[in-house]
DNA sequence: AAAGGCTAAGTGATTTAGTCACTTTGTGAC
DNA sequence: GTCACAAAGTGACTAAATCACTTAGCCTTT
């Protein structure tokens, strides 16, 4: 049996390097405009179908970002490590209780070095994860996570991609344990308390307070009747 | 300044969850085969190229998988939750340290839940990773990491696939590492203390050895000099 | 001078109709 | 039975358009 169905890179393989070449040779960063379509066909002799491709692949990454009738721009992940899988699974009240169990062993973790590790600055973001939590009413997701903010803190940004993802991908579960959760009031409350801890940098508590938030949390999921999947 | 540049659902993000809904729908698997690109343009009432796009979209997230002459067939990744960034950014000895810092946070949590849930199949499983690391001279990638594995024994499919998505996108950070970090020997021997605690269910000194079997990795690779990146 | 609408150029989105290259399978000769 | 080979199915890519959308500049109107 062969195991590995390693392929020989593909044209389309090496158009999407060859473009993320090109990105970083001209030193671009999310939002900067990349050569249009017609441009990379010319450039490396092919048709634009086949740069297509390769542009669909990037973006499939968050690499590049398509806008209809102005151009193609460096996508915001373009330096990420992780990602979120954009294609997910649909989700399931085991999934749920899944991704609760995975930040249940790994935030904990992380409040605690965030404890120790957190700036100034990150203090501001915490503080404002905080407070907006309860500002909108049905509000876009564009609002500070704090849990993200809180795996920032650590100044590890790998830490917070692990964690964005995670919360990225379960982004409909999430909005779910929301709505299951009490009514945001207890989530507030418990946010400001590990908040306070980190700014104490009393790693030992801030550990031990993700570590209840998250079992409150699960209690509450796994005691309610869960909606049907889609 | 619109901070959300939400664009409505392209024609290619249709037709990835149709697709998707296809596999779904018929119950496909990693390896099963999926209606040609012709097939299915003749179902969506579209062309060829307009397919592709959508299933170079899925091929860049490992959803599917392309065999020219053969046909395209469902991909390895199709459940997964997180990803490792294909289109990775280039190594440094910063990404290289980061990396290893974020799972200094969360190995050693992991180690300590692995401790208390691992099974029988599991210890199998380590005990295969552990006696493998030693056997391949330049052996191919498709042995058992011992750090995977460790991660799959908590029983949490979300915390394995976490933590082989970021040892995947640092892979070749990884095999730096393992050039840099002695000669095997002391990795090997480290590993088997880690395993007889989870065998132990030793949470305790699991989750101790593991700190300080990345520790010594950091170690070295700080006081190593670092070759140029590509 | 400021506000609003029109126009033209640039760009992405998609079509149409092919050709070439590769893999698999089955058939027939040996 | 085995091997060679032809045929069918499939992915890879081309070529040349057309349509839809965005942007910026100009020009009118206020």
């Amino acid at each position: 049996m062969t195991y590995s169905t390693a392929q020989p890179p593909s044209l389309s393989d090496r158009l999407t390097e060859a473009i993320l070449g090109i990105i970083r040779d001209q030193d671009l960063g999310p939002g900067d405009a990349i050569p249009s379509a017609r441009e990379l066909a010319k450039r490396f002799e092919l048709t634009t179908p086949t740069i297509r491709e390769a542009l669909r692949k990037l973006e499939a990454t968050g690499a590049v970002e398509f806008r209809h009738g102005s151009g193609t721009y460096v996508g915001p992940t373009i330096n990420n490590v992780v990602l979120a899988n954009p294609h997910r699974p649909p989700i399931t009240k085991q999934s749920v209780l899944q991704l609760i169990g995975a930040r249940l062993v790994i935030e904990p973790a992380v409040a605690r070095e965030s404890a120790l590790s957190r700036g100034e600055q990150n203090l501001e973001r915490l503080e404002a994860a905080v407070t907006n939590a309860l500002v909108p009413p049905g509000g876009p997701a564009f609002a500070l996570n704090f849990h993200v903010e809180l795996a920032a803190a650590s100044g590890n940004p790998l830490l917070e991609e692990v964690l964005a993802s995670l919360l990225k991908v379960r982004l409909r579960e999430q909005q779910q344990i929301r709505q299951l959760y009490d009514n945001r009031e207890r989530d507030h409350e418990e946010h400001r308390a590990i908040l306070d801890a980190v700014r104490a940098q009393d790693a030992e508590e801030a550990e031990r307070l993700t570590r209840e938030h998250l079992d409150n949390i699960r209690a509450a999921v796994d005691a309610a009747d869960f909606p049907e999947l889609s």
